[in-house]
DNA sequence: ACCTGTCAAGTCTGG
DNA sequence: CCAGACTTGACAGGT
């Protein structure tokens, strides 16, 4: 049984190579002319494109095969601002170089819509801004020519508007409006505070969408669930899929601060979530939710080197001994 | 060069 | 009904 890491977004191995260059609106409204606003978000974009393929090709030499693309590669990207720029058409090299570059060497690329994208909530408002967030991260991927559906992205049921099943139910109907473009993109996270993996793997068979376990997520919010029952029907909900089913880990920053990310991955905890994940007997990936970012993923993959339970591969590939 | 307040966005709680 | 917390990294303004 084999797991591979990941992590997500931004390396601290390369300097100046941040892919989520911004630009805010009120920087955009001083500048006097609309056409020079709009000439610094497109470099601002170029940018982030030329940072996010320098970080995956740091990622192929380090054997590090799955990453969380950042969403803010277009700045301002669904904003009214800079709406009629047809991003994609303009930066089409750009994007394109990073999609060959991903199929070339069959990396598992992941986007996370931020938690402002809901589809459930009780306003059509917010429900149609969310929209156009997904609209705009599945523009993403086609510009880099991933059309396949395997490429997936990560959402969260949304609001508990005082009434988990009414909530629950509203967000069901509003995942079938979706067009199949990003409906079948779409996986699902249990979160640390409404939505629990039981929940979201009730939700995920009914749509027939895969789940993603937030172990961390679990440990916060899990209503006495016992996570070595559910984990071999999460990892169900991937069958038919063309990756293995995944899994986010992180180590919370401290009992008071439970929910917050640590710096790094907690050896122990990790060891305890590879014996459960073992007994399913299915390989998986596992994507590291920590502040040092690649840093916590080498360090992880140190120790566990050293701790012996597991076999190495490479940097970011393990076989676990039986 | 460094420090701090601010930033597009939604939900929930407490006053 | 409104203000503030939540949570996040990066920008922008001030020193």
């Amino acid at each position: 049984m084999r797991f591979r890491l990941g992590y997500v977004a931004m390396t601290l191995k390369l300097v100046d190579c941040s892919p989520s260059g911004t630009m805010t609106v009120t920087a955009f409204k001083k500048l006097p002319d609309p056409e020079a606003a709009l000439n610094r978000v497109r470099r601002i974009a170029k940018k982030n494109l030329e940072n996010t393929l320098r970080i995956l090709r740091y990622n192929l030499a380090y054997n590090i095969y799955v990453y969380r693309l950042t969403s803010k590669l277009v700045p301002l990207a669904t904003h009214p601002l800079i709406e009629g720029w047809d991003y994609s058409g303009d930066l089409k090299e750009e994007f394109l170089s990073i999609g060959s570059f991903i199929k070339e060497n069959d990396f598992r690329i992941s986007a996370h819509p931020d938690h402002y994208t809901i589809l459930n909530p009780e306003s059509d408002q917010v429900f149609n801004e969310s929209l156009k967030d997904l609209d705009y991260h599945a523009k993403v991927y086609e510009a880099m020519g991933l059309t396949d559906y395997r490429y997936k992205l990560v959402l969260h049921i949304g609001g508990l508007y005082g009434n988990k099943k009414a909530s629950i139910e509203r967000f069901k109907r509003n995942f079938e409006k979706l067009p199949e473009r990003i409906s079948k993109r779409i996986i699902l996270e249990n979160d640390d505070k409404v939505y629990t993996a039981a929940d979201v793997l009730d939700i995920c068979n009914d749509l027939g969408v895969p789940m993603v376990l937030d172990v961390h997520h679990h440990n916060c919010n899990n209503n006495y669930e016992n996570l070595e029952e559910l984990l071999p029907h999460i990892f169900k909900t991937w069958d038919g899929q063309h990756f293995n089913p995944k899994v986010h880990f992180s180590s919370p920053k401290s009992t008071k601060e439970f929910r917050h990310h640590a710096d790094n991955i907690e050896l122990q905890e990790f060891l305890n979530f590879l014996r459960i994940a073992s007994k399913t007997d299915r390989d998986f990936d596992v994507m590291l939710e920590a502040k040092n970012k690649d840093g916590a993923l080498l360090k992880l993959s140190d120790e566990l080197k050293d701790a012996g339970t597991v076999k190495s591969i490479n940097q970011a590939e393990f076989e676990l001994k039986k």
